[in-house]
DNA sequence: TCAAAAAATGAATCCCTATTCATAATGATG
DNA sequence: CATCATTATGAATAGGGATTCATTTTTTGA
């Protein structure tokens, strides 16, 4: 077995454990049995518990902005590019639900933690937001007077909630389409000029 | 010392604890310390470190519904109660740093838990949000294609997202009445028919 | 003023688990 | 096949901290 399987089988073992229990009573050995690995491999992996969280979080984050991006490269309207993330986003973490729990907590769990470590991949991901609003402002069809550090907050804040919804529920009251359709028409209206 | 001052006394002090470092970090002696009272004090008046929080959580939303709740019924114009919510709650979670960072970890800490303690006082908090929404759609002023329970938590997902700005900045790049105006200009443009 | 009840104390208990490290297994090389 | 290097193992360590409870202090009311 290759050095990176082991490492990303542990990796996704950590986000279902994570998933489950969350990050603080997830125990090391509940990683080691779910990845069927002992406990000490893991350290010769990660330096430590805190490590598999921001390196689980930096790896997927990372494939996320990858995806997202090949897939607005399609794309050059800006209000249809917001659709597109809107609906990524929510697909995605649909699909992935532990994921979706893990990221969430990761992006809360202790905000001491969040203020030392510059959470560069998630400022990487919220901007591609801010650099959509950006081109529409440019191209006179979004109204000027957006901040757009406003703005890409407010959106990401809107998909984040939007996407607890199925994480906490059994039986969410909308679909995944409908809602994306429903925020990007908000946001839409309320960005255009 | 009446009874009910000692457990808000405990209370505050939570709040001071879990906001310096997260809720699993905190140690009760740590509360019991900076209440000034002993640790088995702490379990006279709370069954155990996550009835401290959940109390914590009820009670100070249970205040934050009643104070905006008073605001709004000062004014009619559902566009203008969107602004004094959005005002109200990133002015309060401004000026009670300590308790915001606690709401915001409280809200995701653990899916698990948040599943099964059904959070009502929450749920009426963001219900204010679509009421509204639902009255602006009956006096004809909002769009009534908008379901109200998706642009709820867009909304209190975007002031949420903003608020932590604050907790997370040293020198946030706005100011609370800018990000009022923007948000509520943003969502009342979404909004309007 | 003095029991009796209520409230408060904090040291001791008891459990939990992250991390280490001596040992074992596996793989590579000539 | 023999040797060295790499990787993996999991029992033992080491420390932390939530909760309990026997004891002390304070309050109540007769």
């Amino acid at each position: 077995m290759r050095i990176s399987d082991k490492h990303s089988k542990i990796t996704q073992a950590a986000v279902k454990v994570f998933a489950r229990k969350g990050f603080f009573n997830a125990r090391i050995s509940d990683i080691a049995k779910e990845a069927k690995v002992a406990d000490g491999t893991i350290y010769l992996y990660f330096n430590n518990k805190y490590d598999i969280l921001i390196s689980l979080f930096e790896d997927e984050i990372g494939k996320i902005i990858l995806q997202v991006k090949l897939l607005l490269e399609e794309e050059s309207d800006p209000g249809k590019k917001l659709y597109i993330f809107a609906l990524h986003h929510l697909k995605l973490l649909d699909k992935k639900k532990d994921l979706a729990e893990v990221l969430q907590m990761e992006l809360r769990q202790s905000n001491k933690f969040m203020k030392e470590y510059r959470n560069t991949k998630f400022i990487e991901y919220i901007d591609i937001i801010s650099a959509i609003i950006h081109q529409g402002q440019e191209e006179n069809i979004f109204d000027p007077t957006v901040a757009p550090g406003i703005a890409k907050r407010a959106i990401f804040g809107a998909l984040d909630e939007m996407s607890r919804l199925w994480v906490l529920d059994e039986n969410p009251p909308y679909t995944i389409e409908e809602t994306a359709q429903q925020l990007s028409n908000l946001f839409l209206k309320g960005l255009t000029l």
